[in-house]
DNA sequence: GTCTATAATTTGATAGAC
DNA sequence: GTCTATCAAATTATAGAC
């Protein structure tokens, strides 16, 4: 009974989440069919089974995280909750993915290649970003600067993570998102 | 009289100037030999010839653009100028990188990957941030939360680049860049 | 400095057996 | 579903002629 159509069996999970990590470590163009194949324990040949094309993976796991990010961002609903409690959700949900997986957001990632990438990838990459800043803009909706104001925050967040693990300071997040939380208090 | 001890051939900084332009739209992995050789007009093994190895290539390129930026960001004088003046500086090299390249910054996309990077290269990626950085602190010196407030800006403008790039945006960069100058006037 | 030639490896992808 | 076998192409890099 879940909402959307795709259904995918429990290797091709699997395999989509040894490729999320992968492209978030290295990008699109690191991935290979053979290395997701050695971390799921089959062979090259039987990923191409449960994805024939390397854009049409790239893109299945890109609609995967978005769904999975958005779910645990929640609706919004302004009624139940406050501006700063959804702003700490989504702050949250940054912090956690540099301090526990040391590894920079899978838009981030694909959004810097986008340039490069296959079609079908950065249309997904351009879908991920679009859905995050709808997100925010509606929980700031009552802002006359709402748009710019959720550019800048999504912004903010993509931007300091790559700063926090390149050069290995992991709580420079914490401290950013603390500064976007006085922001929004303004 | 140069006060940096690397002096390339003409036909090395054409090298230089292509990698960097194939790096910032691709990423490192997707910049080869044969690609670089055809854009400078010779073979591959020829461009062997003046960069051995990848990894040496890719860190020259970074050092290449650190010089290039931070000396066009200029030396930190706040007895000639003010804070915003500086400030305003280093907001519209990044404006003018989105707007006019339509490439993302050198180091955000070396920092996104810099997981998967040779040595070389992800430590001059971090040298490149940690000079812009510097630079951005002794500019907002005489501030308690200098050193936050840097990460901030610098994250912000990577970040909204990201943005801009892939959701084909361009103005998105001048947007958040007002909203930045605000900030530091509070 | 640039070339040809080549080596050794890796890549995405397909065909067909089981 | 997974395998072996195979393919054509691309990769970084080296050797040696000019």
């Amino acid at each position: 009974m879940k909402d959307d159509s795709t259904d995918y069996s429990a290797k091709a999970i699997e395999i989509l989440e040894a490729a999320e990590i992968r492209i978030r470590r290295g990008g699109f163009e690191a991935v290979s069919y053979r290395d997701l194949a050695a971390d799921v324990g089959i062979k090259a040949a039987s990923v191409h089974y449960h994805f024939p094309q390397k854009a049409l993976l790239g893109a299945a796991v890109v609609d995967r995280y978005s769904d999975r990010l958005l779910a645990t961002l929640g609706r919004v609903d302004l009624t139940q909750t406050t501006v700063e409690a959804h702003l700490q959700r989504l702050c949250s949900c940054y912090v956690a993915v540099v301090q526990h997986d040391e590894m920079i957001c899978l838009g981030c990632m694909l959004g810097a290649e986008s340039k490069d990438l296959p079609d079908a990838v950065s249309a997904a990459a351009r879908r991920f970003f679009k859905r995050l800043l709808d997100w925010l803009e509606s929980v700031l909706g009552d802002r006359a600067d709402a748009a710019t104001l959720a550019v800048h925050i999504i912004g903010t967040l993509q931007g300091t993570m790559i700063l926090a693990v390149t050069l290995k300071r992991p709580e420079l997040m914490d401290e950013v998102a603390e500064r976007l939380k006085q922001l929004v208090a303004v």
